[in-house]
DNA sequence: GATAGACCTTCCAGCAACTGGAAGGTCAAG
DNA sequence: CTTGACCTTCCAGTTGCTGGAAGGTCTATC
């Protein structure tokens, strides 16, 4: 299967994919005019990564779960510490924009908004 | 005043304040040896900036919110837009993150976290 | 005056994870 | 046999810095 087929397939765009070729994640065979071809396999694995991306985890994550994905002998708890400490990242983050959302939506309804120069947003990025 | 005593006065690296030079945001004059010498307006606008970042605005943002800050007839509302847009963004992103927090503690909750192959976490990626 | 250490300068490279575009090869249809 | 849609590689740009190298300057001490 060629890139842009295997890309409707995954979700992915052909850009992704050749980069993802570029860093090792998937690299599918040749045909004997040089164009990629996907197994079914490297299909799964678009997929996997696809899915894994799409949850947030980094890349340098996703090479890791993808070894485990492949690894029959694997020990759950390796995922699940993955996942784990991404899950802590998240909530962090979640924490970092809600405090951010709180501080502006504040100042956002103190400011009138108007022609006038007087704005507390303002006043206050510059305290 | 030279830049590492700028940057203790207002909260930022010396490269980052060197950087926001490089892109046009603050100008500090120079002293005969070619150092930077910071102005009490130069650290206004680096204290500024700082105050800015940390509410997550783009450094084009800041850009925009810089010149109406130094802009005596500004209209609030031109202020505004630009903090709602933004504010609009971190409760788009914190959608998001929310979404990625429940999915992912669900697997991690599923998921033993043993020694087994067994996992929720890989099953539910390569789906 | 020499030297050490702490500054300062510029410039170049790299991070994450792609994305866009150029230049050129290949293939199927009409 | 040409058109258009693929494919290939490679290089540059994105955001917002950050690290490091190579070299100049300043101050204190010996």
């Amino acid at each position: 299967m060629n890139i842009s087929d295997a890309a409707t397939q995954c979700g992915l765009p052909p850009k992704t994919i050749r980069y993802y070729e570029d860093i090792g994640l998937v690299t599918p065979g040749r045909l004997g005019n040089g164009y990629r071809d996907y197994s079914d396999d490297d299909l799964h694995k678009l997929r996997f990564l696809q899915r894994a991306r799409g949850l947030g985890f980094s890349v340098e994550d996703c090479r890791v779960l993808l070894s485990l994905y492949e690894d029959r002998n694997r020990a759950s708890a390796d995922v699940k510490e993955i996942a784990k400490t991404h899950l802590t990242e998240i909530e962090r983050k979640i924490a970092e924009l809600q405090s951010l959302q709180k501080t502006l939506s504040e100042l956002v309804h103190a400011c009138h908004g108007d022609d006038r120069p007087h704005c507390p947003i303002i006043n206050d990025l510059a305290r």
